[in-house]
DNA sequence: CTTAATTTGTAACATCTGTTACATTGTTAT
DNA sequence: ATAACAATGTAACAGATGTTACAAATTAAG
């Protein structure tokens, strides 16, 4: 576990707070489909994310999901961060996209490790910053560009997370994920094949333009 | 100014803080409509609300606005926040919704205190955690609310941060902070009316439900 | 093999939002 | 007072998205 520690965030952390996260940090190896967080947990340690990807979900009122953004390697949820020092719950659930290995690091460490080591508290501001900026562009997203745009895009930054041009997926999931209906995504889908982006297979779909 | 930093902020910050706050910080007063931060703007200081509210805006590729949320007194920006620790441009606009009273502290402050003072360190994470759900709210109304919901919703807001039940505002401007186009506003405006929800006037709009 | 369940395709229609065009009313400047 | 401008009202239409319904193809279960 340190050798993948080491890998992922040694060039942010000095070796004495390696060591240190390596100490009190459990590893968590978990298959896709795995829910990490869900909406209204109170967060009691905080994921750093090794290999795999994540995906960040919010909910309505009436239980539909709509996805924010996806986390990889080297990230760390903000939305997490935020509970955890703040002391609050969750706001949105978090879903291993790929099957997923992370650190789990308690909160009480976190407090203790921002005024201890300025590199802790670098990532974590640092953290803060990219999520921001991702929740910014999930609202640009979702205020400036049509469905069939937001389609496009979402079958790209899933075949990117996940390594692969062949993503693993029904309509129906995209249609959850999009906050949309099933047909909507059928429509689009198909004339997105029409144009020559993606070829559509059951189950599966295969994006040509990356 | 040391009286209002206290009044504001004096329950946040012990009295060593508060004093460095108005040795090094600018008092600044500025009329409704001033642009505090342009995007794309690299951030020299942070600014720390007394009184008024501000307006916080993103732009799509057109040039085209979108309102983010308010902030009131004592809140602080943190997408400020997080350019100025991070030394990156702006994402966003802000600017005055009415007179507003700030003080502004130079960034070289900001990381100093951030070891010096953990009252400060506190404010950081709980503005970062306060924004983050400011934002989130904002992709709710915009993913998950009508046009008319959003609007209503607007206009409550509006004269929340304005302490008046009458708001000053044309429809055009409503459009522009919606994204949508006038056209759209008067139509739901007037079906508000209709519902004795509103009452419109020239130049303003008065909310009967609040 | 047969049946049931899942996934996808598609039509028809409703509703919401955006666009264009123009009239009316109120305000400002000369 | 009159002209120019700004703000609002409204109709008519276009386009995007959401809904319902059902058929066809594929897979899973008994």
């Amino acid at each position: 576990m340190l050798k993948e520690l080491k890998e992922q965030y040694g060039y942010l952390f000095e070796d004495e707070l390696l060591q240190e996260i390596n100490n009190v940090g459990t590893y968590k190896d978990v298959p896709e489909g795995f829910k990490l967080i869900e909406i209204g947990d109170y967060i009691k340690s905080m994921p750093l994310l090794v290999s795999g990807a994540v995906k960040i979900l919010r909910e309505d009122k009436d239980g539909e999901e709509l996805i924010l953004y996806f986390l990889e390697h080297g990230d760390t949820c903000a939305m997490t961060l935020s509970c955890c020092l703040g002391n609050a719950k969750s706001e949105i659930r978090a879903i291993a996209e790929t099957d997923t290995k992370l650190i789990m690091v308690p909160v009480e460490k976190m407090e203790v490790w921002l005024s201890k080591y300025k590199s802790w508290q670098n990532f974590v501001l640092q953290s803060y910053h990219n999520r921001m900026t991702e929740l910014l562009e999930a609202v640009d997203t979702i205020a400036f560009l049509k469905m069939d745009e937001r389609l496009f895009k979402y079958l790209k930054d899933k075949a990117m997370v996940n390594h692969n041009e062949v993503i693993h997926v029904t309509h129906q999931q995209i249609a959850n994920d999009l906050h949309t209906s099933r047909v909507v995504i059928s429509r689009l889908l198909k004339t997105l094949e029409i144009d020559g982006k993606i070829e559509l297979h059951r189950n599966n779909i295969k994006i040509l333009e990356l």
